[in-house]
DNA sequence: ACTATTGATGCTTCAAACGTATCGATGGCG
DNA sequence: CGCCATCGATACGTTTGAAGCATCAATAGT
């Protein structure tokens, strides 16, 4: 069946009058004629009882026609739709994230793309730095925002932007009321850690610390997750190397000392597929570099070539 | 856009491969390439990611696709019914009928449509004969099923079948334990009667019993409906006459005799447009005709050509 | 009876879809 | 590491079929 009949014979049941529906459709009148018939015989129903006075839907007509506007707008959406994917306006996309992000970076990007891309679904999956680069490079994941992520073959990566770690330690400890200490200071410090490999550049900080203390057993306490690491910390258990942006966590019982140490420095890192240069993903990560740009949080800015291909 | 392209491309993406999706749809490779690169340019969005080793759905494909086939979908299902509606399977048809025809012929149409025309919907409108006939040649009404209606311009009209007119009496009545009667027995009888017109038959019979009295006025009771004039009668309000059928309606203090006069007689009448040789009309014509015959209810049955054009 | 209107049909033209042959790219294998 | 097989895209000549023009046949209104 072809659709170009299909729309003839709508217009003339929209006209009943097959000159007019010629006019309509841009056709002349003998051409509608024949497609017609065509499609009729196709069918295997006759659409229109037709005098040369006189033009009217049959019953078959009458069941046809409406399916018939059913399945040209359905085709019609689907196209717009497509149009829609095809400018990354529309579709899924699968986004992991560490949980530091969570914080501001991802309720911003999340609001900012319900208002600029409603039609666009992200899964989001929190896991960590590592698990993400894994999942991108195998597919699983298209973009990951995670930290201190280095660029690698097939993983393209973009600097969000970059802040400081600081220390966190309970509010009664003996360097509760400094603004900023050295890594020295805080050597034979009982330390509160989330496991190693989730937060490389905190693993970076404490093992400098333990290597100026080598010989001597670090006491650690392990904690999955930062506000069971800030109550800990809280509790007297150790102190703590955490990004900037997790004091807004907890300020009850804690308090954040700047660290002065070229290394204590972290970035936040937008990852993707070499390869995956879909409108989507390149939709969403200018998105995501626009709105972190407009939401001034005071942390160090990256500049980024938004058109890299 | 057209079909066809929609096809192939449909092929394709059930295939993942050009060249097995080109003998899915019978053509040859680089024309179902064309048409796809066509319908593409033709929708704004590219639907497959194609290397020469490798071939995948885009985001826009994975949209279009499942659009695409619902519409196939529809436009299928539409001209399914389509033809259905062109064998009369399907459709509305807009029935009257008599109150007596309720009691058996009508029960036994309605479940033979409904087993063998499941998608036909019959609109039941209960009316007198002369109220169907009117309709039937204003185009309100498509069949009409009533006593006794002749043929005129633009009418055609079939029997169904004949049946007597008996006459009910209380079972305390004086001739309640007679058979049969004539007309000369009933003279001076109270009667009890369907408002005139309603029941051209009926009025027949009761202006020979009256035009024998003339002079006298007949005591007449009219009542609007069957169930209403039995009860009249069996409360010994006068006698009725009325179609043999209507016997099963009420046995209580009723006695039916029959009437000896060759006028005492009904036909139940099929009546249609002359010009209306719809397949929905047809097919229900015909199938009133068969129904009627393999129900043997002891009425005299009528001969008809059911080729008639 | 005549005429205007309207859908169907015959004929010609042309665009578009098709098939064959071939190219260029890619991945596997020896 | 180079050859080969596979696969989609492209080029070109051919064929199908849709369009336009002219005309016919039927019908309703004057």
């Amino acid at each position: 069946m072809e659709l170009r009949a299909v729309e003839y014979a709508l217009a003339v049941a929209d006209t009943l009058h097959f000159g007019r529906a010629a006019e309509l459709v841009r056709v002349a009148q003998p051409s509608l004629s024949r497609q017609i018939a065509a499609l009729e015989r196709e069918i295997g129903a006759t659409l229109f009882d037709r005098t040369s006075r006189r033009v009217a839907l049959t019953e078959a007509g009458a069941q046809f026609f409406p399916a018939a506007r059913k399945a040209i707008a359905e085709l019609d959406a689907g196209a717009r739709r497509a149009r829609q994917a095809e400018h990354g306006q529309r579709g899924q996309l699968r986004l992991g994230f560490v949980a530091t992000a969570a914080l501001d970076l991802l309720p911003e990007v999340m609001a900012q793309l319900r208002a600029r891309r409603p039609n666009v679904r992200v899964h989001l999956t929190e896991c960590t730095t590592g698990q993400q680069v894994s999942q991108i490079l195998d597919g699983e994941l298209d973009v990951g925002i995670g930290r201190d992520v280095a660029a690698e073959p097939g993983l393209h990566v973009d600097v969000i932007g970059q802040e400081s770690m600081c220390l966190a330690v309970a509010e009664h400890h003996r360097l509760a009321e400094r603004r900023s200490i050295t890594l020295d200071e805080v050597v034979g410090e009982a330390v509160v850690r989330l496991p190693r490999g989730v937060a490389p550049r905190a693993d970076v900080l404490l093992s400098l610390i333990a290597g100026q203390h080598r010989g001597t057993e670090a006491i650690e306490q392990e904690a999955n997750h930062y506000l069971t690491l800030l109550a800990l910390v809280s509790a007297g258990l150790g102190v703590a190397c955490v990004p900037d942006h997790v004091r807004q966590l907890r300020s009850d019982g804690v308090r954040y000392l700047q660290i002065r140490h070229p290394e204590a420095v972290t970035s936040l890192t937008l990852a993707r597929r070499d390869s995956d240069s879909t409108p989507m993903v390149r939709g969403f990560c200018d998105l995501v570099f626009n709105s972190w740009a407009s939401a001034d949080t005071g942390s160090v800015q990256e500049g980024r070539d938004s058109s890299t291909r």
